[in-house]
DNA sequence: CTAGGGTTAG
């Protein structure tokens, strides 16, 4: 219990309450008190309303007994909203109540609602200065309030306060405990807590695999599931949302229908939680039917049920989709809140659906909705990707919160759009604003040096990444250093590099140097590395079409043709090319090999005139390079 | 007077 009272924070509370004691509306409550309009406290609606019958209180009629007074604070207490958080710690100060239902509701009362979870911490406090134990009803309240604030600091004293008055064997303590450690991001501690006393209950078992699931180790989650299992327990239906939640982060179809089966064969309701859990499962787990027939029984959908779609198919590339859902959603009439926003700023992104991508600009605007955020990223990565890298620019500029998404969002799309140098001096500011680059961050910054041809700079930034951020390059990294290498014509260091490479090079590092190969006319360097990439992944076709290139340059025709013939025998497979076009709102997409499109006649007889008249100039060209 | 649920960007 004394430990408690050190604590700073519920110090600085009392600070502020003592305050709050010393002013004028405080004066108002001299002893002795009065005792009399008690009722009228319970159709008071706002604190000045509650001031003014305190006082009258005070003025006519004064409580006489100790009972009466203590009835009197604990009533104005709980009538105070959450931003009376001052008057309420004047007269909690003054409770002098050794009831401990009093202290309980009180605290229950602040712990409730989040902006006023300070003020159960204080009441707390003022309960154990009066001397009262609390007790089962109390330290839920308490560590209620803790997780709320995220005061993992304040929760682990509580835990000690528990564990020493035993109160660890209480389900309810217990849980609300492992909450707090839960929403804190401590899954060890949850774990230690479970497994720190023998009973526990579904909701201790929903606690324990949320924990796993929401720091990233649903597969942990998953298995806590099926131990469940084993000590006879059955789900319901809160636990099957954070069970179908991490088999949605694990992608697994398998498992998905499995956990699918076992909501049908325990007659779970699939109400709007556990439906909105299948459908944003199957989404991730890449079952599109299903996720839509689950979608289509709903009865009840709310716009979750319509955002997990919409993200959902972005996520898939569906980006065409996810807008034509975003509509059909707009035409029922539903708000889209800021998580609708952001999957179809994705998708607007990612499909280059410009005019959208400014009406939900506009949008945001209208409603008043604060641009910044996770809103203001999905701005700056929609205007960058589609190419307004101006908007990307005006955008960021004017978010007020900026984190590691903003600036990694500029940076590539500035990259992407060859302002290497405006990418640098951006990355530049991150230290300032001591925003730590994290490993998309450098891929951004890695490929703006590629493109401007900064070889030094290139590998100061990389050697950066491990001395400096504390970061392990990724494959891609490696990929950059390559081609930023083999840019500059030094494809021997390049594949000295790749030799060195403390990690197993992938696909993109052996194509980069392909790539390298393929511009500085290396011939058998590039055979050699196509068999590396065909050992990687056979039956692609990119690095074939690279080296039969690479043959082309060098007039090696009959290479070149024996290269492309070998494609034909083993029927690679194509990498499916896609691109899309706005045009007045409407985007089109097009597919390698897709002829849906109306104006498919027309565009193709378009396309064939271009191609003629390029291979005019083509030629034109090659006949200068002969000469 | 007490505890556990779904969707989010580079």
């Amino acid at each position: 219990m004394p430990s408690l009272l050190s604590l700073s924070k519920i110090h600085k509370a009392m600070n502020l309450a003592s305050l709050y004691l010393s002013s004028p509306i405080n004066q108002l409550a001299p002893e002795p008190v009065e005792f009399a309009a008690l009722t009228r406290l319970v159709s008071c609606k706002s604190i000045a309303q509650l001031k003014q019958i305190h006082a009258s209180i005070i003025k006519t009629k004064p409580p006489q007994t100790q009972e009466q007074k203590q009835l009197l604070y604990a009533k104005l207490i709980l009538h105070c909203s959450d931003d009376d958080a001052g008057y309420a710690s004047s007269v909690l100060a003054r409770l002098d109540s050794s009831d401990v239902f009093v202290y309980n509701e009180t605290i229950r009362k602040f712990a409730r609602s989040q902006g006023s979870c300070f003020m159960a911490l204080v009441a707390f406090k003022v309960m154990l200065e009066n001397g009262v134990v609390p007790d089962r009803y109390t330290l839920p309240f308490v560590l209620k309030a803790c997780a709320e604030m995220r005061e993992v600091g304040v929760g682990r004293v509580v835990h000690g306060f528990v564990v020493k008055c035993g109160m660890v064997v209480n389900l309810y303590v217990k849980n609300t405990l492992m909450r707090l450690y839960a929403v804190c991001g401590g899954v060890g501690d949850v774990q230690k807590v479970f497994d720190g006393s023998p009973e526990r209950d579904l909701v201790s078992w929903t606690t324990l695999i949320q924990g796993c699931v929401k720091s990233g180790l649903a597969k942990e989650g998953i298995d806590a599931f099926f131990e469940m299992g084993e000590e006879n327990l059955r789900a319901d239906e809160k636990l099957m949302v954070v069970v179908l939640s991490g088999c949605a982060r694990l992608g697994d179809l398998q498992l998905a229908r499995r956990m699918y089966r076992y909501v049908c064969e325990n007659r779970l309701n699939v109400d709007v939680f556990v439906g909105n859990a299948l459908v944003d499962m199957y989404m991730k787990c890449g079952d599109l039917d299903f996720a839509w027939k689950v979608f289509n029984d709903m009865d009840e959908k709310n716009v979750v049920t319509w955002n997990a779609m919409i993200a959902g198919l972005a996520q898939l590339g569906e980006f065409k989709e996810a807008l034509s859902v975003f509509r059909r959603m707009q035409k029922l009439g539903l708000r889209p809140d800021d998580i609708t926003l952001v999957g179809v700023l994705n998708s607007c992104a990612n499909s280059g659906a410009l005019e959208l991508g400014k009406w939900v600009n506009a949008f945001i605007d209208k409603n008043g909705i604060l641009a910044d955020g996770y809103i203001g990223n999905a701005l700056v990565d929609m205007y960058a990707k589609c190419g307004s890298i101006d908007e990307a620019l005006r955008v960021f500029a004017s978010m007020k919160y900026k984190d590691v998404y903003s600036y990694t969002s500029l940076i590539v799309g500035l990259a992407a759009h060859g302002q290497a140098e405006k990418a640098l001096q951006v990355f530049a500011e991150m230290p300032k604003k001591v925003i730590k680059p994290d490993e998309v961050t450098f891929v951004g910054v890695l490929t703006a040096c590629s493109h401007a041809g900064l070889l030094q700079e290139g590998q100061k930034h990389f050697e950066d990444m491990s001395d400096v951020y504390n970061l392990s390059p990724l494959p891609e990294h490696y990929g950059c250093m390559v081609d930023i290498l083999g840019r500059s014509g030094l494809i021997d260091e390049a594949e000295e590099f790749i030799q060195k490479m403390p990690i197993e090079p992938d696909a993109f590092v052996w194509g980069a140097l392909l790539g390298a190969c393929s511009i500085h006319g290396r011939v058998v360097q590039g055979k050699w590395v196509l068999e590396k990439l065909i050992e990687i992944e056979p039956g692609k076709d990119g690095a074939y079409i690279l080296m039969s290139n690479i043959y082309s340059s060098a007039s090696r025709w009959k290479d070149a043709l024996k290269l492309r013939k070998s494609m034909k025998d083993q029927k690679l497979k194509k990498a499916p090319g896609c691109s899309s076009i706005e045009l007045d709102g409407t985007v089109h997409e097009f597919r390698k090999g897709d002829k849906s499109h109306p104006k498919f006649q027309q565009i193709h007889a378009m396309l064939d005139n271009i191609t003629f008249q390029l291979k005019n100039v083509e030629h034109a060209a090659n006949s200068c390079e002969l000469l």
